[in-house]
DNA sequence: CCGGATCCTCATGGATACTG
DNA sequence: CAGTATCCATGAGGATCCGG
């Protein structure tokens, strides 16, 4: 019964599926996406482009259609004229979000580190 | 002295330096690089070639290089013939293993979710 | 105002062959 | 064994035009 490499549980295991779904949710402008409806929402979709830097509007579409996929963001359209679509986090964008934070976190605390070993590795 | 949108500390705001650091370190063979360097270490070249599916030489030296370079694993040559080298995790890509982790944890606890979203997202 | 549809390019990743 | 070099396919992303 003694198992010669336990060492991780099952959680841990990098699968496919995990992969898939970091993929789509952490990818360049779903960051600043959820970043941006984070500090205001809800926003509109010219908003969040005028928000997020030099995003054009098939990627920000894209990352939106992504994020709805995966119920990460609401989008909620007002039939008037001209249609008005508002876009919101969700209870599981929020988790995503704190997620996020945690990253962040961890980027500007190593960062120093980071940039002292690539100075290193550079200089050789 | 009232700010209008405060919100975040500055540690959440998503700078290009804080994109391309998640980016370099985040992708998807550097996760399999450090899962199979989390179960067992020290690793050669070939063995996390083996251990890691269907990876080529080309894609897991970019990524063995690219983790070296932001100082996340350490890399050892032996100078026999022929060579030996071995890649080891560093204290800074514990750090990141640790992130990891908190990453998996939370794909697997919201994978569920996740796909009822999905299901409902495609049904329309 | 909010996109969809097209065309294009350009970086990334795979396959293969070769080397110290 | 541990890569480097080369060629090529593929797909993401930008630019532009159009439609509801």
């Amino acid at each position: 019964m003694t198992e010669t490499t336990p060492a991780l549980p099952d959680y841990l295991h990098l699968t496919e599926q995990h992969r898939e779904l970091l993929d789509q949710v952490l990818d360049k402008w779903s960051l600043h996406v959820l970043a941006a409806l984070c500090e205001e929402e809800p926003l509109r979709f010219n908003e969040l482009r005028r928000a997020i830097p030099v995003v054009t509007q098939k990627s920000l579409t894209a990352a939106l259609r992504r994020l709805e996929r995966n119920g990460m963001v609401e989008r909620c359209v007002t039939s008037t004229r001209p249609v008005a679509v508002e876009y919101r986090i969700t209870p599981l964008g929020q988790s995503l979000q704190d997620l996020i934070d945690a990253l962040l976190r961890w980027t500007t605390s190593t960062l120093p580190a980071v940039e002292r070993a690539r100075a290193h590795f550079d200089h050789a």
